[in-house]
Order: structure tokens, then sequence, then C-alpha cells
DNA sequence: CGATTCTTTGATTTCAATCAAATTAAGTGG
DNA sequence: CCACTTAATTTGATTGAAATCAAAGAATCG
């Protein structure tokens, strides 16, 4: 599993937080870190357990997620790339974290990264940056989240997605994979699979959007979908 | 409205991000700020605006919400005593703050509070976990929204307050009173201002609280209040 | 190619939204 | 301090959208 830790061929290596420390800092952090692959469905985190480990992801997606006590899942953030994985300052993991693809991470162990951090006001000023970066985010699925129609939660997210398949941040994807299946999406809209289901047929069938394959989505018309998200 | 900056007399001086400062930092960058009372229904933030100041909640409650082109309200945070309202790093303020009561805010300009940051890693750390709380609770916040049946979510939004109105970590407050209106409920719930008076009136009918006039609430049978969260 | 998972489709039920109005509380100014 | 205005809450009747129940049709994987 252990993949030897290279900065040098790490494609987040820019965008990640580690790029706020200089080569002498990040190669001693780096030291302390290994990348490590997983695959799709692994998880990568169990909540409630002792957090140990901070890590940015490299490539691939995950979720994170709770379970309570029904064993009913809730999605309530998806990881990207570059961000990060497990929450600094728990003493346990507060949610499960699991893979929506195969992929790569960087692990470090929690108490170095801390430590680091504390030392490093570069690196604490990047983290924090990514963690208010994160916030917003969530703050934006709760938006999305809150909508009271079915259609509008459903073209949100598809708009949602549109943008984080986008490589520029100023125009969005027209055509992208959903990273998720329909019951990840249930999951995270708070509807059923069935419903998104249906949503999906129907913007199709009004010609907002067109699906390919499964997990293709192509948008046909951009501005009709953010009008419904009203 | 300016009040002269004391920390001395700061109801919130041992909890607040600036704890983490030693005297004379401190008393540096409370001359950058100044305190600023405000009144229930004040906006103290106004979304799209530029993002010109942090600042520390010092009493009272408010409210950060989004207001979509249909006017439609969406409350996405609340923040307490010693939180932080504005979003650093932001060159626009992202949503609006809005006091839900009474009270008063400590202010700094937002760009010498970002150097303050950068310059002292002890504030940098404790900023960054303070955030990773405001994160933490907005994950909490979707988990509630995101409960199917409408009881759920009132009795959760309900232990929240019972939580959030003791003093103590461990146990939950047994009397309190709501700290929003069943509009602000509603919106932050996402269902109507009817729905939760109904839910309301049923939870007090099935004995699991009491309210008492239109704030007060006490909680009759916690375990039983918790068991219809799930 | 069989087994499993994921997705779509259909019929029905249910819960919350909506529409409408009464009631209670909270200010406001005389 | 009280009548009056205004806002907040409760209550009722009805509608509607999504959940649920049930099953068929694709896709994926050993």
């Amino acid at each position: 599993m252990a993949v030897p830790e290279t900065c040098a061929d790490c494609p987040v290596a820019d965008r990640a937080v580690c790029a706020s420390l200089d080569e002498s800092d990040r190669s001693a952090l780096a030291k302390l870190g290994h990348r490590r692959r997983f695959r799709r469905g692994d998880t990568l985190v169990r909540a409630d357990e002792p957090n140990l480990v901070a890590a940015t992801l490299v490539s691939g997606a995950a979720k994170i997620s709770n379970i309570d006590a029904d064993g009913v899942e809730r999605i309530v953030a998806l990881v990207h790339p570059a961000g990060l994985l497990g929450q600094c300052f728990a003493p346990r993991n507060p949610h499960f974290v699991t893979a929506l693809s195969d992929g790569e991470a960087c692990l470090f162990p929690r108490d170095r990264f801390e430590t680091a951090i504390a030392a490093h006001p570069a690196l604490a000023t990047r983290v924090l940056a990514e963690t208010v970066r994160e916030l917003e985010e969530s703050r934006m699925l709760i938006d999305m989240i809150g909508k009271r129609s079915a259609t509008a939660r459903v073209a949100a997210l598809l708009l949602a997605f549109a943008r984080a398949a986008s490589a520029s941040p100023c125009h969005d994807a027209v055509r992208f994979d959903l990273p998720l299946t329909r019951g990840d999406m249930a999951q995270l809209l708070g509807l059923t699979i069935e419903t998104v289901s249906r949503q999906l047929v129907a913007l199709e069938q009004d010609g907002l959007i067109a699906r390919e394959g499964r997990r293709g989505i192509a948008i046909r018309d951009p501005d009709a979908l953010a009008a419904r998200v009203a």
C-alpha cells in the first residue's frame, strides 16, 4: 500500500496546504507522512475511533458522512484532490470518510501535523484558508439541501458538480461525470433514490440536460437549470 | 455606538480567539478594534459588500444567512458569544449576519486581523480551532436538516439548543429560551412556520416538552425526545 | 454467463406545504 | 395605564409533492 513519498511527483503539490512550506520544511514534513492508495468504497476514516491522521487527498474523491443509530447514512461533505481529510484538534474522528473512487492520499500523524501548524505560521494560514473554504462549501450545501423542492435541489447539485468539474473557476463544465451514485446523491440532498432518478428524467425530458449513460451529464440549458434552483 | 475597547471588562476575554495572545500583543490588537453595540434585528454584515471587518461576538446572538433572488432567507449558521463574525480571506461577504438579540461585538479591520494571524502562530492556531469548530457545527446542522421527518428536525433542534444553553458541555439544559422565532426555526430547518408550530404542539401533547410562554421550553423527557430524532 | 448492484418505472400513501383565519403577545403613543 | 396597531403564533381545511412499496430493466463483476 505504502508508496515512496515524493512531493516531486505529487499532482497537487502546488495546490495542497504543503505548498506554503519552503523546500526544507516540506521535506521534513514529507518524512513524517506517506502516500497511500485506496480503492472505491474503502473506508478511510471511521467515526468515533481515535483521530490519528491528518491527510491531503492527492487524487480521487471521497465523501464525509455520518451514520446514525438506525444505520442511515447522511453525507455532510465531499472532498476533492488537494482537500483535507480528517479534522485537526479532534481527539476522535467525528465522521466517516469513504472513497468514492480509486485514489491516493498523503497521510501524516495528526499530532505531528498539528505541531507543524503551530511552528509554521504560513502552514497555519494555509490550513486556515482551506478550512474556511470547507466551511463556505458546507454552508453552500446547507443552502442547497434547504431548498423546498426536489427539482431545485437536484438542479443545484448538478450546477455544483458542473462548477467542480471545470478546471477554471469562472465558467462551468458543460459535460461531466457524476461523482456520486443516485443513492449518494439522495443521501446528500435528503431525498430518496427514486426521487433523484425521476428528477433527472424530468430535467432531461424538459431539455435542460442530457444523460449519457449512468454517470454522464451534459448541460444543455444552464440558465434554465439555474432558474429551477429557485 | 463605539465603546472604549477594554479587554478587561470583556465577558469573553478568556474564551475568544484573542485569549491566545499575550498581554502586549493583545493590547496592540485591541487598539485596532472597537466594541460596538447592536440591537435585535440589526444587519451586522451585508452579503456581497466588500468584506472589511472580522469580529468577535461579545454578547447576544446572531444568525448567518443567505437571501436568494426570490427574497427567501436561509439560515446557515448561528453565532454565540466568543464566536467569530465575518469570514477571513474573502474579498466580499458571503452571507448576511443579523442580530437575533441586542448585544455587542468587537470589530477589527479584516486586513489587520489577517496580518495578526500571519504574525502570531498562537492566534492562527486558535482561529483555526474555532473555524474547525464552526465547520463541525455546520456539518451537524446538515445532519439535522437532512432528517426526513419534521418531528426529527424539530426534536434535533431543541436538543441542540438545550446543549448550547447549558453552561457545562457534559449535560444539557432542561429549561431554556428559544433564541429563534418560529419563522427563523423554520428557515433553519427547511420547514414552514406552521409545521414548526404544529410539531412543538405535538411534542408538548406527547409530554416530551412543556412550552412556557412563547420562547420558553422545558424538556420533560430527553430520551424520548432523542428517540424522535431518528 | 450468472449474480449482484444500480437505476428506472409504476401505483399508492402520507406528511408537510399551502391557503385562510383566529388568537395571542408586544409595542406605541395618547 | 389603556386602547390601538403590529407582529408572532396557533389552528383548521385542503392540496400536492415526495416517500413508500413493489418490481422490472440496465450495467458491472467475478
